[in-house]
DNA sequence: CGACGCTTTGACACAACTCAACAACCGTGG
DNA sequence: CCACGGTTGTTGAGTTGTGTCAAAGCGTCG
């Protein structure tokens, strides 16, 4: 059975609105879903998978593994992100894909995904939106990283975090649960972990923000979106894709 | 009139082979090609922008401008990649598109996407193939500036600019033409352009590849690919998504 | 010819990394 | 109950990769 609040509807939703049957449509593609204990890895970087997730609750890491051992993260999934549709449709998955906490997701078998866009087209549409999004958000990530400083990328990374939380209803007007450690941070932002730890230490003492027991407190979004350089990919209502 | 070998078809048919109505909706979909000389800027960040295009002929570059002036280089698009896609799904154009050398683009109005989608889904799977290709594309090249050495990244970028331009027919199997200088592959690659004079006068004296005049020459590409940690994006024609 | 765009080099500065150590916090088991 | 190891956070000291500044070389083109 679904969760009490499904995330992926909601996010859909503030995109555009759903009549009945597509969110029951919905809710059947999301009907069984899976209890995954933190650490376990459901995609695997270089194999062949047919598979797509929903995430439906808890929080999801997706990462490529270097040669080195080093490893990039791309992003954090949260509940209502798709993960790995574009490792479906190139037959191998560029990364990796772990539960990061204890979490909830759905399987999303190729052939329903096929079967939903012929049936709803616009769920098709909402769809693309929100890979869209996360895309642009991959993109402004690599800017982040490519040519921002530590500082500014971490506040970046938070402000962006902050908004993909608050689609989805996750996060208050100043702040937010977060289970990242700073590890995973570092490996997020390019940077090392104890590097990250100063930063951090930064935000603080500039009273900008805090992240201290899982929590993160935003004392100044003014202030940190100006030292980030922060933009929002705003949801904009569908007017273009009339469908 | 489409020009003499259309590398957009080039790519498509690397994934699936198409017949000849699909061959002949990509050849009216770009039958409006326009010349457009170096420097315009075809795509503005931040505006709404309705249109996509085929770049035909020519090199472009996908970049972001930051707060700072600093500027982050996506991709530099080549004769047969799509550009702009996202932003008419978004409304809004995360980044701007500006044509690095003369070129030759054709407009692609949404609708005519739209229509194209629904009368050819085939066409519709492939471009789907190209467009994720391209995701993988940044997703690899966000992790080289997260967590690869200035010289690992300098080669691993050019490796793959090598496999993206052998396969629309651009490159030989030791070097190909390359217009780009060494402003935009800082900007690319998040150094400063004299590091990058740097890296590719050790990339010379290790013999690996050189890039003068214009062009790339690969001395020793297994090195390179060693160096760089290089792994293929196969091409890997579709078996999943009969259509 | 001079101007301009691009490349190349050297000297120096600094942001971020590494290593090493310690502190705080947790759950577990004796 | 306390001792314990494991995980995560914190700090300092020293190193290094890359950035900055300044200047010169070198084609090309008007």
């Amino acid at each position: 059975m679904a969760p009490a609040t499904d995330h992926l509807v909601t996010k859909l939703v503030s995109f555009m609105p759903l009549n009945q049957a597509e969110l029951s449509c919905l809710a059947d593609l999301q009907s069984a879903s899976i209890e995954v204990e933190r650490g376990r890895e459901l995609l695997h970087q270089g194999e062949q998978e047919h598979v797509a997730y929903v995430l439906q609750a808890g929080w999801g890491c997706c990462f490529k593994i270097l040669q080195d051992g080093g490893r990039q993260i791309i992003t954090f999934p949260v509940p209502g992100d798709c993960v790995g549709l574009r490792s479906v449709i190139l037959r191998t998955s560029d990364h990796a894909f772990t539960a990061l906490t204890d979490a909830v997701v759905s399987r999303v078998e190729v052939s329903r995904i096929l079967g939903m866009l012929n049936e709803f087209p616009r769920l098709g549409a909402a769809l693309l939106w929100a890979t869209s999004r996360d895309e642009a958000i991959t993109v402004e990530h690599l800017a982040s990283v490519g040519r921002r400083t530590a500082v500014e990328r971490t506040a970046h990374f938070f402000m962006e975090l902050w908004d993909r939380l608050r689609l989805v209803g996750l996060a208050s007007e100043q702040e937010f649960d977060c289970p990242l450690n700073q590890y995973e941070l570092a490996d997020a932002l390019g940077l090392s972990a104890i590097h990250v730890n100063r930063v951090l230490r930064d935000l603080r003492q500039k009273k900008l923000m805090t992240f201290q027991a899982r929590t993160v407190s935003l004392h100044d979004i003014a202030g940190l979106k100006r030292l980030a350089g922060y933009e929002v990919i705003e949801p904009g209502t569908s007017r273009l894709l009339e469908l």
